[in-house]
Formats: structure tokens, sequence, C-alpha cells
DNA sequence: ACAGTTCGTTCCATTATGGAACTCAGTCTT
DNA sequence: AAGACTGAGTTCCATAATGGAACGAACTGT
């Protein structure tokens, strides 16, 4: 199977792959989500080719992740901002965030971790069934394939 | 900035895209969480080239994420399991399910959902800070840097 | 002896990525 | 008005990753 052949599979995973796999994808959504819009700052905060990074704006905006808003004429430019459809990505962010906090180890003593913005209060997230309350875990849930 | 230099990052975004980021990682641990454990089922179902597979296997094996345990012997055969850090990964594809599924349309009137192990009931999957039990959004949430 | 299984490895053509320089439209400096 | 500067890309080429297919190794079963 071809990479780009994903899209067209049924299966969800797959398909969210499709849009957000690609290597660096994740990180550029990150800087949206961390306020960077313009190609520069992306491009030196990811230190990313700015080949790879044009061609990550471009699918991105094609996927509706990302709108490309002019913020001045003459000339003009644009900036890239995160669509509803991106800001839906913020839990897989966040879980991933969590994850990484807690397998995989930060270099030296540095961390970065997530707080509530009110109380500054450390968060620690969790994944419920909003329509039971209950705690999904890989135990209690399954696929269900309709046809 | 090489894409092997991400797992050097003080960002947990990034340390975590640097083990589950790459294109079929993600795909292979959805196997396994399906309950598929042999390099050729994986193999078939992916329709990944047995090089890759086999490479993917080799780094998921190093990060903790699945372990490598013998089913038979004579010859020795070795199954590849999630390991508990590869099943903390559910949370992440959960939160991907839910976007695809909202966000990525699927080919047909196919569809793969979620659903209660015991009810059967759809799940609706949402991520609360545990602490407080408040819906988790990126207006509420900062990531705090500490040094 | 010979085909079949399972988990890989090897080889090579195609594709993607990294690095650097270049373009283009317009602005700012002197 | 000439020349430097800015932001958002594009172009070119060497290097790395992937796709496809065949091959190998260590057994089993007939």
């Amino acid at each position: 199977m071809r990479w780009n052949d994903l899209s067209e599979e049924a299966c969800p995973v797959a398909r969210g792959l499709s849009v957000i796999g690609d290597r660096w994808t994740m990180l550029v959504v990150r800087d949206c989500f961390l306020g960077y819009r313009r190609f520069e700052q992306i491009q030196e905060r990811l230190g990313i080719t700015r080949h790879v990074l044009a061609d990550r704006l471009r699918k991105l905006e094609a996927a509706g992740v990302l709108r490309r808003e002019p913020y001045q004429e003459r000339p003009l430019r644009h900036e890239y901002r995160l669509t509803d459809r991106g800001k839906a990505l913020y839990p897989v962010m966040v879980s991933l965030i969590d994850w990484a906090n807690a397998h995989v180890p930060p270099p030296e003593a540095s961390s970065v971790t997530l707080v509530s913005r009110e109380t500054g209060a450390p968060i620690a997230p969790v994944l419920i069934d909003a329509n039971t309350g209950e705690t999904i875990t890989h135990r209690t849930v399954n696929a269900k394939v309709a046809e």
C-alpha cells in the first residue's frame, strides 16, 4: 500500500493519519496552537526545510485544518490559522503530550507541562465517555464496523 | 533540523512524535490493539513492505512500546505485544479516531465507530482534567516551561 | 526429498527530505 | 533613485527513506 492510499481506508486511524500522520505535520499544528502563524516563524522554530514546510502548509490548508489569511496588503502577505477542524485536534495533541511526558524522557531536567490557564495548577488529562462518565480504556471499548 | 534530533527536544509533542510520528508506526500500534501480533499478519493487513515493517517493529521494541515474545520454540517464532507503555497510547488513538470520524470523511458509507464493550452503546470521548473534572480546551490550558 | 510456514534480509528503482541559493513584490534607508 | 531588506515561497541537487520483488534460514509435515 502506498501512503497516499490511506485516506481511502475505512479505518478512522488510517484516515486521520492520512492528514496528520506525516513527519512534520503535527509539529506545524503545535506551533499554530502556540500562536505562531507565519511561514518564517514556523520555519525557523522547526528547522524544517522551506520546501517541506510550504508543502505541509498547502496540504493542511487543502485538508481544512489551516486557513490562509492575508494579514497585510502591499506587499500581500498571508498567515496560517487553525480552523475549527484544526482546533479539534487539541485532544489528540494533549493526549500525545501526556503520553510523552510519562513515557519518553526529556533530555535533561527540562520539561513542559500543561497547567490551568486560570489557576496555574497542573492538569491531568483523562479520556472519559461523555455519555456515561466512565474512563475510556482499551478493555471497555470495542470498534464497531458498519457497512 | 533532522527528524532524528526530535527526541532531544524539550517539547513533549516533539518527543512523542520521535517515537510514534513516523508514517506507519501508529498503524502498527493500531493492529496490536486489535490483537494482531505476528509479522505476517501485520504486513498483510497494512500492505507495508516487509523491510519497513521489520524496521518499525525494531524501533517500537527499542522504545519500549512493544515487546518481542516467543510463542513457539522449534522453529523459534516471536510475536509482538503492547507493553504498558504501548497500551498507554490508547487515549492518543481514541482521540485520533474521534477526530477523524468527525473531520475526515470515509470513502463510502462505511464507518468504524467506538462502542462500549458491555452495552454496545456508542462512545463519545471527551478529555477532562482529573483534578477538576473540567473539559480540557485550548482556551483553558497553558503550556508551562520549567528549567 | 520436497513443498509449506514464518520472519526476516538483500537489491534496486522511485520518492521524499535536507541544505543552500535564488526569485519576486514591495518597502526602507540614504 | 540605487541599494539593502523583508517575507513567502521556488529551484536545484545530493542524500535518505520507501516500494516491490526476490532470496535466505530454520524448521515442519507428507
